[in-house]
DNA sequence: ATATGTGCAAATCCTTTGCATAGAA
DNA sequence: TTCTATGCAAAGGATTTGCACATAT
């Protein structure tokens, strides 16, 4: 798709990754990337139409999918419950608020390790989950 | 329901968690608690029906979520993929082998902090989820 | 022209629920 | 008896899939 304007940056970043930048991968790119947030994919849904984007839940799903895939979020873990997409890949964890399930940053340097175990062999690093759970006292 | 043999220690254990031990939660338990490991409820249900146990589906979730709740074992976050229940409740954290989805114990010494962020105002900590995730070098 | 993406609805997977029956205290 | 657990099948929520149509290169 040409884009020009506001959008041609974000364009230009799906289309690095060997994304087409097509209308509706860039609303939602738009939507994550605007800010760094934590979404669910029905979340993006509701914005998108509320926003009066036409746009499918499939659509939003393999958009997801596939910018996980290419490291442009980041899908995180959660209990069982649905997924959540941050649009923040550097480096960093987060605290999670079991009685609301919240997600919020940790800093980068708010957490450092003292000591890791090297990968098996024949393995390497693909990435490091770490939440800290949270309760009210 | 009165237990006699190996199995009362096991039977011990849950009445201490003021959980009943009925004959399906001791063989959940047993199957969990003989050693370290980490388990689906699928695995679980199949597993006991081999072994040609009388249980249902419903009460598998129903002995694990009680489990879990109540601390005799651990359920594991995983990307919106089924829970996994871990009988090892000691802090520890894990490897993830992303090809395979294997979980693998990280020992304690393993991984240690240097720094850790306090909690925010009015929440204290209820736990911290490490996933180290491996990929094929 | 050919490959790729989209939308819709139906399908799938995991987990929970409702309710009648069985078992424990 | 009274409370709690079990089994079954059906419901539920999140995500994926199949396929016809639309859009990109």
């Amino acid at each position: 798709m040409m884009v020009t304007g506001s959008l041609e940056p974000l364009a230009q970043r799906l289309r690095d990754c060997g994304i087409q930048p097509t209308a509706q991968r860039l609303r939602i790119a738009e939507l994550l990337l605007a800010a760094p947030r934590h979404l669910t994919a029905e979340q993006i849904l509701a914005e998108l139409r509320t926003a009066g984007a036409r746009v499918s839940k499939a659509t939003v799903y393999n958009a997801l999918n596939l910018f996980a895939e290419r490291g442009v979020i980041r899908q995180l873990a959660m209990n069982g419950e649905r997924a959540w997409f941050d649009s923040n890949t550097a480096p960093h964890y987060h605290f999670q608020d079991l009685d609301t399930g919240t997600l919020t940053d940790l800093l980068p340097q708010e957490v450092r390790f003292e000591r890791l175990p090297p990968p098996p062999e024949g393995m390497e690093y693909a990435g490091i989950e770490l939440f800290i759970r949270l309760r009210r006292v």
